[in-house]
DNA sequence: GGGATAAACTGGTAATGACCACATGACAAG
DNA sequence: CTTGTCATGTGGTCATTACCAGTTTATCCC
């Protein structure tokens, strides 16, 4: 056993198990496709209840880092598995986990009216303003995509480009600044031609093939809060997801 | 209250309720963003105790059907979250949620060596042998996508054409067939432009631009069990998702 | 040796009771 | 009227106990 349960810690026991279990995990301690300790044994080395044990174990199965068998055991997942793709993730995170530096060039921000139909998707009356953002996405200082957002905000709230600049998420400032977490989004992926005006901004020739990707993300309460377009290289970008039953 | 639940019933009663409540959700008989019951009133409603509770509204918050907010209560997510679309789902499944008919060709089945990086990806030995299945999709009669599945299946097992035709669902034959369940799978987008054979398979002008759909299935044992490639047409298909964080 | 059976595992479902953390509204004090 | 406090109701975490349902292994019997 590597490290312990701290009955006094705030974090909920269930959660530190969980952690303990997923570095023996990826330390490569506990090898893929092998049984980790039953239940009951668990129970007794780290001196938690069975229900303790079975929330830890459920939250990294729906990680994808482990899965169980009835009347079998509980395994460790491949390794192909455990990357979780499945989240509600950012640009940013996205392109780390793949190796490539991610940057971004922030063309503007500024509020504006959207076009009508973001206002409905955003579920906001004709006529509101919403905050815009204009970037350029960058992969290994290459652009690769051209993003803008919608970002729904109370009267009082506002986002400025040094906010963006000294964290560069969207979602970090959303949830420090005003506790917004999103929380589910609505995600579509079509093709494109570029226009004139985009494939300047991307470095390609106009009716080059692009990626579209659209995106409706809601907030903890099931609020949309923001309406996001990326176009993406056709020919450097590819989308990666994790499905699971 | 709508229905009970039986003690006698083989199926949980977890699941039971799971399914009354989502019943009471879908008829609208609960509004959206409106709280259900509380733990302890659902309790005494359906004479079960607060583990099987929790456990049915954790299986539908999971599904999108519920969201939680600690201290306040539990209610109905926004109709256009209920959708749960970030399943593992057929491309049948897929086109009848939207509303398009979908239909399918085969053009071919037969047992061939993939190329080695399929090979790979399926983690088999070169020169090992597969089941090859080619098919076009139709959505309302029209062509959409080229689909070329390549099946891992042991000695003894094989698809037929006719298996195909009669279920139209690859997934419904392994699961009922060879008690495979597919349960996880990694899934890319990319954008592509059509050769001459797929143009004219697609009914398009060569270099049209296409989206590229590639998927590796595992089943319950976590063993990829199928590698798909599937070329849509770019202004016939949209791909679309549901994330959560 | 072969085959049926039973014991000893595994995870899955369920009840009960306790306490904690957070949100809300009633109410008293200023 | 405003502010702070407290009671109450909500979901979140945890321990304990019991039994069920599959799987594997040992064992007995032929």
């Amino acid at each position: 056993m590597s490290r312990r349960i701290d009955p006094t810690n705030v974090v909920p026991k269930y959660y530190q198990l969980a952690s303990i279990l997923r570095d023996q995990i990826e330390s490569g301690e506990w090898a893929p496709r092998t049984p980790i300790p039953s239940e009951r044994q668990l129970e007794i080395t780290y001196d938690v209840s069975r229900t303790t044990i079975r929330q830890a174990l459920e939250y990294l199965e729906r990680q994808g880092f482990l899965y169980r068998e009835h009347g079998r055991g509980t395994f460790v997942s491949p390794q192909k598995l455990q990357k979780g793709m499945q989240e509600l993730t950012s640009f940013t995170e996205d392109l780390q986990r793949r190796g490539i530096v991610p940057g971004q060039l922030v063309r503007s921000v500024d509020t504006v009216v959207p076009p009508p139909s973001i206002l409905q998707r955003l579920e906001l009356p004709p006529d509101s303003k919403v905050l815009r953002i204009e970037r350029t996405r960058l992969g290994d200082d290459i652009p690769i995509g051209l993003q803008t957002s919608y970002v729904k905000l109370a009267e009082n709230q506002t986002i400025t480009l040094q906010d963006l600049e000294a964290t560069g998420s969207l979602y970090r400032i959303l949830q420090e600044k005003f506790g917004i977490i999103p929380t589910e989004a609505d995600e579509t992926l079509e093709v494109t031609l570029a226009t004139p005006e985009e494939a300047a901004l991307l470095q390609i020739k106009p009716d080059a093939p692009l990626l579209l990707n659209e995106r409706l993300t809601y907030d903890q309460y099931r609020r949309p809060v923001e309406y996001v377009k990326i176009l993406y290289r056709g020919d450097r970008y590819r989308y990666v997801i994790r499905l699971t039953r």
